[in-house]
DNA sequence: AATTTTACCGACCGTTCGGTAGGTAAATAT
DNA sequence: ATATTTACCTACCGAACGGTCGGTAAAATT
């Protein structure tokens, strides 16, 4: 959807329904006649990008023909991809923080949120415990967003790849101790 | 300042200088005395908030009468007050990732972001090598920044108090580290 | 073939936006 | 005592806001 873009790139706030209409090529009565209020259209907007969402990056997280490292390396280097292009970062990040004290749509974004952290934690979970795993993925993933944020802020993918490296040294790590453990 | 207190609330496009006016007693036009645009108000507001923000928080890198676990922990929980009074979170996180694309404040973020970073990794340096405290003090921020939206998502302190105690262990770690490498 | 529904348009609604013009009363400077 | 500046007001501007209206042409239903 191109309302998604739209959004995206200006914040909530600061897209207007004329602006939306003008990005689908339609007229904003156009617009308002699929969807009955811009909070409506939006909320909308956020579960399409959540279905995007699911489908390009958690999906990687089941794809158990790679070993886990990998497996969580591709999927990082997935949400960095969307996060560098037109240097926008993460959309449920930039619209929870934005719209975050009202939490107009905090319901979805805490399901984007949660999902991307059971992701994470079901490749971090072959290496340690489920109740480990868990934290530890809330953790990355509160690294991750703060390392956007740094890159939104300088330009400097340095910060995300920092971030991904981390990561993945991080859960070799935890594989070579979890392997000793079995070897005992 | 007022205006900082609504812009903090409300985000920089969700607040208009009505509001502001009435917040701070005067009429529009009053405010519009003292600050020829919207956007020049900002800034100033800004720079308010990064006085207040090294006076409140950073300052505290500097009380050499604690130790640096101490420092480091009082300094954290500083942060989170400012965060959960309102639940408004970290102004300067917020205010990035709302204008972060056209970058109309970046500046001045990027040099509160830099100072925090700059703070925290003097506390840590006393257990570890300038370049690794440097590292680890913008980590430290990326997690904590993280851990603040989630606050802000699902009102749980226990995310930032969570990262507050990580943070705290991991330096006392490097603190008994450094000292066993001090005693070869 | 007649009817209803769907998708969309141009024009417009009242409100609010960022910002300005002109005036006034108090403080300050001379 | 007079002149000037400062601080602030009411009233207003054109533009843009979210949203609605009556209408139309095509598609779908009957």
């Amino acid at each position: 959807m191109r309302c998604w873009e739209e959004f995206h790139l200006n914040g909530y706030y600061n897209t207007s329904m004329q602006k939306l209409a003008a990005a689908t090529g339609l007229q904003k009565a156009g617009l308002y006649h699929h969807y009955p209020t811009k909070e409506d259209l939006m909320r909308r907007v956020m579960e399409f990008a959540l279905d995007q969402f699911r489908s390009y990056v958690l999906a990687v997280s089941t794809e158990l023909d790679l070993p886990p490292e990998q497996r969580l390396e591709k999927l990082l280097r997935r949400h960095k991809k969307l996060a560098i292009l037109h240097r926008r970062g993460c959309f449920f990040a930039n619209i929870a923080l934005e719209t975050g004290r009202e939490g107009l749509f905090n319901e979805v974004l805490k399901t984007g949120m949660m999902d991307w952290a059971d992701a994470v934690s079901k490749i971090l979970s072959e290496y340690m415990p489920a109740g480990a795993a868990q934290s530890e993925a809330l953790r990355l993933i509160m690294e991750y967003e703060g390392a956007v944020l740094f890159y939104k802020l300088t330009a400097e993918e340095e910060h995300l790849e920092a971030f991904i490296h981390r990561a993945v040294t991080n859960l070799k790590r935890a594989s070579e101790h979890s392997i000793s453990l079995k070897q005992v």
